[in-house]
DNA sequence: AACGCGGGGCT
DNA sequence: AGCCCAGCGTT
């Protein structure tokens, strides 16, 4: 705390006591860098200043903004508790760690956050930053990705926040472990905790916080069926239990290969009663790769024009709708889509 | 307790 | 290529 004044970044959210605010900023820094997150708070305060606002939007649009964030549950679910807050608590947010608890899209880590910084409520933070700093200073070798072993840290964590200033010290200690004691070359030279810190002081810096591996990522082959009309492309809204929830991308078919028969992609488009006005060997196809933490996906967009729009019946079960490119341009797409209709069509 | 969920930046 | 990031909800 003695270090924070000192070195703290001038952040936007640091300025406001609005719960409201606090809460956007927590959600979108879930899982996410300051600097990634910043240009996204700056323009959700400003397109939705209260929680009327955002209560009030349409969910594409909420998710629209969001694109390029990841994680897009915490979008829905944030536009979900905005609407409950409005309807359930009259707009205001719930005051308390155990009633920010129950709102969607906010956990443990989250509620502390609101409870102390908009609150000052007595409440430890505990994320990322917090584990490192105090498995590395205290000597701690649980396995902090074992959920277990929250408790253990969440025991010291509040032993050591002072009623006096709980906030403070949540900012401070998230900040520390940002700034000073990063998880790869942390400033161990100049850092005021060396006297103090177990790691430093045994050699074990490199080797703190331990955390077991994550499950190795597996590849998914794409092939999409970008079907055009005119000035139309058909798009589909992406439905539950899979990636991008929400968002909209072309008719798909998935493989276990790299390839797709040609006869496949016949069907594809045959089921949905298309008549291509094109000679599919001249289909402009494009391959893009795309890589999330569990996943790599490897797309391939196939070009398709049509003789005539699909048949609507046809269209509306494959959950596919034609729009226009300034349409298109307003949906919210995962950044694999965004990055392909950023190319010109040829 | 384990799993699924994005995208970007750094080493 | 591997790791991590102001985590959460579901299974």
């Amino acid at each position: 705390m003695e270090w924070y004044p000192r070195h703290r970044r001038d952040l936007p959210w640091r300025h406001t006591r609005d719960p409201y605010a606090i809460w956007l900023s927590e959600v979108i820094l879930q899982q996410t860098r300051v600097k990634q997150g910043m240009p996204y708070y700056l323009d959700f305060v400003t397109t939705y200043p209260t929680v009327h606002d955002l209560a009030a939007a349409p969910e594409d649009e909420v998710l629209r903004h969001w694109q390029g964030l990841g994680y897009y549950s915490r979008a829905r679910n944030m536009h979900h508790t905005a609407q409950q807050v409005v309807r359930e608590y009259g707009g205001v947010f719930p005051g308390a760690y155990a009633e920010l608890l129950k709102l969607r899209g906010v956990g443990q880590y989250t509620a502390a956050a609101i409870a102390s910084f908009a609150f000052g409520e007595k409440v430890a933070v505990l994320d990322g930053n917090v584990y490192r700093v105090l498995a590395r200073v205290f000597g701690i070798a649980s396995d902090i990705a074992a959920p277990a072993t929250r408790k253990e840290f969440q025991a010291l964590a509040d032993t050591l926040i002072p009623a006096t200033a709980p906030a403070e010290f949540n900012q401070a200690i998230m900040e520390f472990g940002a700034i000073q004691c990063p998880p790869r070359k942390p400033d161990c030279l100049f850092c005021p905790m060396q006297h103090q810190c177990f790691a430093f002081q045994h050699g074990m810096v490199q080797e703190l916080p331990v955390k077991s591996k994550a499950k190795a990522s597996r590849t998914r082959y794409f092939h999409y069926l970008v079907l055009r009309y005119g000035d139309t492309v058909y798009m589909k809204k992406r439905g539950p239990k899979d990636i991008w929830q929400g968002l909209y991308d072309f008719a798909l078919t998935e493989t276990d290969a790299a390839e797709l028969p040609a006869v496949a992609l016949v069907d594809a488009v045959e089921a949905l009663g298309g008549q291509l006005a094109t000679n599919r060997a001249e289909e402009p196809v494009q391959a893009l790769r795309h890589v999330l933490s569990h996943q790599k996906v490897e797309a391939r967009f196939h070009s398709l024009w049509l003789q005539q729009p699909l048949p609507v019946s046809l269209a509306q079960a494959a959950d596919l709708a034609a729009f226009t490119p300034s349409e298109t341009n307003n949906l919210p797409k995962p950044v694999l889509i965004a990055n392909f209709l950023d190319k010109p069509w040829k």
